[in-house]
RNA sequence: GCGCCGGUGGCUCAGCUGGAUAGAGCACCAGACUACGAAUCUGGGGGUCGGGAGUUCGAAUCUCUCCCGGCGCGCCA
């Protein structure tokens, strides 16, 4: 079942090619700005009768007569409006019959891609030398949700964590290591706290020149295979996941092991990657350092701008991974790769896929996409960080989203066992955070605030789940039948409810398509107010026979449909809150 | 200097490929519970969509220009 939206535009856009004796016509179908204008809206006659040198009413009238031939089942009628939009009104019956259907096939609700392809999407990858701190947090969860998302939509999906476990800091992480674990041989507990082993290792690396030393040497031992420098670098490496998994537990994100492609992994291409690019001429030295200088990238002064591939010292840079992963991708045939990453680095990304272009390493089957984000500020409007200034630990974080809800919980519910009182705050707690930044525009900085996205009002993840709690509240209560028709939509709070639920496919293709997952965020909510406003309107358990049923399978579709979206998101619904 | 992103009611944000009187929530004012869960709902006031010019039948949306803010621009990742 293709999406209404997606169907109308192939109606009617065929209809006005028949109309203007053209090849093909765009509908631009989209749903109406007001209701009075019906329930979905052609803008496309205006532009295309202009393109033909018709009169715009004149053309939508020829579409109407001409499809009135055979009206499609789901069209109830059609009107001209204003300078020559066409007005789409739908069947109630049509309605009913796909609600219906969707009831007793779910899957329904989301149509798969007509052409279903290989996505590998890049996301996460924190830096296993240090903890994860809340500059990690949107690329995480925007990452996650987009990659649900097209995993739903049936496209081939490979996760891409491309962990920062390679490189000089690791030299020096593993030297300290040696000595700090030498002691007590306890390493778990000296590694409990990442950050601050961090900072001790740089110390011993800034206070004393023998320790640099020895770090530096151990880096080059390191790249060379050394057995026993490689074991003590997976220790820490084994360490640090086990970090971020209880993050990303806590978080709820699909991130696993299997799902690595960590920086050490390019470590034997690197070199193959310079020889490439001398090979194909793109090389330059500039200041000893190896580079290429692409004409349409300059920098300060209008001075040509390199992206640096090997560093004077010979080492190998984030940019040289970066191409070496691209290449892999054309080997794997991945036909989108997408790098859900700080906005802060649209350049280097423009650079690295100019470069990859041009020197081969990916062809025009596979589109490289940088899905940019931005900062995540204070209430004060600057970068989020503690009082005292440091960066803000994510596992402390969400620890901290939890306390606010169980505080919020035990308000509102003071009688519930405690243990369903945690349970509840672990998940309002979480879900607000996700959906605080799942539903902002991606592309712009925002505003981290506790009391906004733990509110319960407006386009928060309480409200929604709030939403389904009562939804499943009045199920409970309802006679044991299966509810699984709807049979009637005569209040308008029915039928707009019900439309909107037919609509979440098309959400989804917006989803798949630009990977904005605020859209479905907003749908969600314009969702749960309208259920709320059906609530209010419309007696469920109360009404008649048949009018009951009827209204619960309403209710039971919208369980479903919140749940479903929810889920795509990374928020788990509760049954009760 | 060049480039990227942004500037929408007091605050936080929507506004999908240009479309018909610019939408929410918070805050403010006024209402609705002996309850299908009021963690909700109903109504009200409040906006030169940063300024200007252009393209168009039609612009918050596209183009140009200026102003303001954030970020990036050679050996960090």
């Amino acid at each position: 079942m293709a999406s209404l939206k997606h169907y109308l535009n192939s109606v009617i856009g065929e209809a006005m090619a028949e109309a203007t004796q053209s090849e093909s016509c765009n509908a631009n179908v989209i749903t109406s700005s007001k209701p009075g204008f019906g329930d979905y809206q052609a803008n496309g006659i205006m532009s295309e009768a202009k393109r033909h040198g018709m009169k715009p009413r004149d053309l939508a009238e020829q579409v109407i007569i001409s499809l009135k031939q055979s009206l499609p089942s789901l069209i109830d009628r059609l009107e001209i409006g204003g300078p020559g939009f066409i007005n789409i009104y739908l069947s109630d019956k049509e309605i009913k019959q796909r609600a219906t259907r969707a009831i007793q096939e779910p899957t329904l609700l989301i149509p798969s891609a007509e052409v279903p392809i290989k996505v590998a999407v890049d996301y996460s990858s924190p830096n296993l030398a240090k903890e994860m701190h809340v500059g990690h947090l949107r690329g995480t969860i925007i990452g996650d949700a987009i990659v649900r998302v097209l995993e739903r939509r049936g496209h081939t999906v490979i996760r891409q964590n491309h962990v920062g476990d390679w490189g000089t800091q690791f030299g020096m992480l593993i030297t300290y290591m040696e000595e700090a674990v030498g002691a007590n041989n306890d390493l778990p507990n000296a590694l409990s706290d990442l950050e601050s082993f961090y900072r001790d290792a740089k110390k011993r690396f800034d206070d004393d020149p023998a320790f640099a030393e020895k770090a530096r040497l151990s880096v080059v031992k390191l790249q060379n295979g050394d057995k026993d420098y490689l074991s003590a670098w997976e220790i820490f490496i084994d360490e640090s996941l086990r970090h971020c998994e209880t993050v990303y537990e806590a978080l709820d994100v699909t991130l696993t092991r299997n799902d690595l492609d960590a920086e050490s992994r390019y470590n034997n291409d690197l070199s193959v990657i310079i020889e490439d690019l001398q090979g194909m001429d793109l090389l330059a030295e500039s200041k000893g350092a190896k580079c290429v200088f692409l004409p349409e990238f300059s920098g300060k002064d209008g001075e040509p701008l390199p992206l640096i591939v090997q560093k004077s010292d010979g080492g190998y840079l984030y940019s040289t991974t970066d191409l070496a992963a691209i290449r892999l991708r054309q080997k794997m045939k991945v036909q989108r790769a997408l790098y859900v990453v700080d906005a802060r680095q649209s350049l280097h990304f423009q650079q690295v896929f100019a470069v990859a272009r041009a020197a081969g390493f990916s062809d025009q089957d596979l589109s490289l996409e940088h899905i940019s984000y931005g900062t995540m500020m204070g209430k004060d409007g600057r970068p989020f960080r503690t009082r005292s200034g440091d960066t803000v630990k994510l596992a402390e974080l969400l620890e901290e989203a939890k306390q606010r809800a169980y505080d919020l919980v035990t308000k509102k519910n003071p009688t519930l066992p405690d243990s369903q009182r945690r349970d509840i705050a672990e998940r309002v707690g979480i879900g607000a955070v996700k959906y605080a930044d799942l539903s902002k525009n991606r592309t712009s900085d925002y505003i981290f605030d506790w009391s906004t996205m733990l509110s319960f009002d407006g386009n928060t993840a309480p409200y929604l789940l709030y939403a389904y709690a009562r939804i499943k509240s009045i199920l409970r209560k309802a006679p044991e039948k299966s509810y699984d028709a709807i049979q009637s939509l005569s209040d308008p709070e029915e039928r707009a409810l019900c439309l909107k639920m037919l609509q979440l496919g098309e959400i989804i293709e917006a989803v798949d398509r630009d990977c904005m997952p605020n859209q479905l965020c907003n749908y969600l909510y314009e969702l749960s107010g309208l259920f709320m406003k059906f609530y209010e309107n419309c007696p469920i358990l109360k009404g008649e026979g048949s009018q009951t049923e009827s209204r619960l399978a309403l209710c039971r579709l919208t369980a479903e449909t919140l749940q479903q979206g929810l889920e795509l998101l990374g928020i788990t619904p509760l049954e009760q809150m």
